[in-house]
DNA sequence: TAGATTGTTAATCGATTAACAATC
DNA sequence: TAGATTGTTAATCGATTAACAATC
């Protein structure tokens, strides 16, 4: 049951309370209010109260939240806890600094193989691990568990990748490809569109310029 | 004055229109109707409609709306007609990757130019850009009349970074640092949190194992 | 105790969806 | 004409915010 208990706004707003309670200076870490996070973030206090109320047994009135717990509370309610293993599909400019990118990690995601049909990155390795030839990425998957996929392959090519996924048992991707993928119901598309931030911008642009 | 007309909601759907658009196949594409593309995206065709009404100057009944000219009114309405230059601040694995990537001019996006205080990569160019030393930031952004900064610098830089953009004239910030920051009302920031999407994709499978 | 903070219940706001009229 | 499609007005839904009570 895809039971939709939180609101997506309230998922992802949880990693944001989490880079700041971690950034947070030891000599003031101790104990955090919901207050004090709204503040910071630029956002309303009921709204974090009701965030954290999901996520964590409560805070005490007067002294706030204990901040290790609450860090504990969000990781381990989003999974972060444990380590989600994630093959990449398409090595070229993105889908290389993803995959050379080690930060992940934090985020309970660890890329362990990338995939590609150019024969001259194939066989290659990038911070030690390997990029495969694509008609290994099935047995892959299932041999390794794999339930994320990442696509950062051309717009054109990106439904077909995602059909590969689908099709090794992939559950979760995350679509870097600036296009509307088609899904069966129990597989989540997260998609990072670039464009979508751009046009927000450009947009912002255009009007100071009228002004 | 800040004129909020439309929600940025609808802001983030016109370029999944643009690339519905632009991709449909030369034999199909003289008209299209609203239905279709809200079915081709997986949205409600009324709110189709409504986005289409704002930047449109309408279609036809039984016919639909003349897909170029559509597509040129949402390039106009986005801005994307007119390039705007932009610099990168971080020159390190994501940086690079955005810097050398070609594909925002589509967007109307040209990054010019990257900064970086790492003095092995400053000097060097990426596809035939300059990586240039922070110190030049401000003077450059000024004479070149930049207006759009792009950080992608670790997050205990991003707000040091962040506020040099601002007095460079910088209006408009595209963040990848997973952080908050804090700037004058007039300045735009658009944030590009990869732990947001992370946060959604680990939820939705920490809930499919339990299942 | 007084007051800062939590947590809850009700009101507001805005976006989405549904129903319907207009039109080519 | 009939019907596909546009465009509008009203209803619904959900998230945010405001007001208030509870508590340490």
């Amino acid at each position: 049951m895809g039971l939709r208990a939180v609101s997506t706004q309230t998922l992802q707003r949880l990693p944001m309370y989490l880079n700041y309670l971690k950034a947070l200076p030891e000599n003031k870490k101790l104990n955090i209010s919901a207050t004090m996070i709204a503040e910071a973030l630029g956002l309303n206090h009921v709204q974090v109260r009701k965030d954290l109320a999901i996520i964590s047994k409560g805070g005490k009135p007067k002294v706030g939240y204990v901040t290790d717990l609450l860090i504990d509370d969000i990781e381990q309610y989003l999974g972060y806890d444990s380590a989600n293993s994630a093959v990449i599909i398409g090595a070229g400019n993105l889908g290389h600094a993803l995959f050379a990118f080690t930060g992940f990690s934090e985020y309970g995601l660890d890329i362990v193989a990338a995939f590609d049909t150019d024969e001259s990155v194939v066989g290659t390795t990038i911070n030690g691990k390997m990029v495969l030839p694509i008609d290994g990425l099935s047995s892959f998957c299932h041999s390794e568990n794999i339930k994320i996929g990442i696509i950062t392959v051309p717009a054109q090519k990106a439904q077909e990748v995602c059909n590969m996924l689908i099709s090794s048992g992939i559950l979760a991707i995350w679509n870097f490809a600036p296009i509307h993928l088609v899904v069966p119901e129990n597989v989540l598309v997260q998609n990072e569109n670039m464009a979508c931030s751009l046009a927000v911008l450009s947009k912002h642009l255009k009007q100071k310029n009228r002004e």
